[in-house]
DNA sequence: ACCTGAACACCGTTCAAGT
DNA sequence: ACCTGAACACCGTTCAAGT
């Protein structure tokens, strides 16, 4: 974990790792089957205690704390949200999965539907992270800039501004209002606003 | 693009494509600077025409048939959603932003809110379209079989339920609840809905 | 049980040299 | 202008041999 904060997951080498722990690359396959499996477990590290009992509170707000807590785990660690989209963290992906299905069935949903709202969630939570620690990197001026500055013609104003915000506002208050707005739509499902229909 | 649905992303190696092109790996660079470039304007192809003019409708119908129109063209190539996801196909991501935008500021929303909320439709997408491409691949049982029977022990029924309409219902009808979950979140930010206040 | 050294089969990329 | 052939600096992975 260590030399992935340093290096970054694409710095990430089975040669490169052997040599910061003073051994030789393929002496790590004596602990792990493949390069796969390490970055398996790496993800599962990541998200331990993803699982833990939530505080009781009203669901929307479980789900809200849910969502923060998987960020802040994926933040933790440099590229962690690339990482963990990139393998297969069995353990972790159930322990959630269970947790956020039983908060919402216990709000009133059917399994199917709730296992489906779940994993959008965490599309959600997991892109949403990427886009946020992949955008830093770069010497000083964002991606953004050359992007916007490059094609600054034939863009509608309004995108112009929204993308200005993007770069501007806190990650992590645009990070609870998507889900927030997710949640509220996840509220309809259960009890359907009568003013929109 | 060929040479694409035929071995998929992770078979594309600048060797294997020239060979393909009866060519040899190196002379690629005489039409591509890198491998990424080649990348990114794969990832243009398939995402031509996805800032087309939508038809006249309410905001709701236009975002739902955005989103449907962005998951199919991935669909259209093997290994789309990965390839997409995986480079900056500035000019599409633009174009397809620049519409979301604009249609969620015709909506009402203000542009740092229309920003927010069109890059998380983008994310749901993504992260939808990339595991419905995923799962098909392994020979007959799917993943998700081995890792309900791997970890069957001490998992909620809700969530084995869960997992299970997951593998036998219709992506598409999985996706378009998704979707409209998120965008029913979002007609809330417009018109507050009374009775959850 | 764990590591070394060296190999194997690949990569992306570059570049003189050809046509 | 475009391609060849061959090299360079890497990869993940394997495996006899050592300790």
């Amino acid at each position: 974990m260590k030399f992935l904060d340093a290096e970054g997951l694409d710095g990430l080498t089975m040669r490169k790792l052997g040599a910061a722990l003073n051994v030789q690359g393929g002496a790590l396959y004596r602990h792990f089957p493949n390069k796969a499996a390490l970055l398996d477990a790496m993800a599962e590290k990541i998200l331990e205690g993803i699982g833990d009992p939530l505080p009781d509170a009203p669901w929307h707000d479980q789900v809200s704390i849910l969502g923060a807590r998987f960020r802040t785990a994926l933040l933790a660690h440099r590229d962690g949200a690339r990482l963990v989209a990139s393998t297969h963290a069995t353990g972790a992906t159930i322990a959630l999965g269970d947790l956020a299905v039983t908060i919402f069935c216990g709000a009133g949903l059917a399994p199917a539907e709730a296992g489906a709202l779940a994993f959008a969630l965490g599309y959600y939570v997991l892109g949403h992270t990427i886009e946020e620690q992949t955008q830093v990197h770069p010497s000083s001026g964002d991606e953004w800039q050359s992007r916007k500055a490059h094609l600054a013609t034939d863009v509608s104003p309004q995108y112009a501004e929204a993308i200005d915000s993007l770069t501007s506002t806190d990650p992590t208050q645009r990070f609870a209002y998507g889900l927030d707005t997710f949640i509220q739509g996840i509220a309809g499902r259960i009890q359907p606003a009568p003013a929109t229909r």
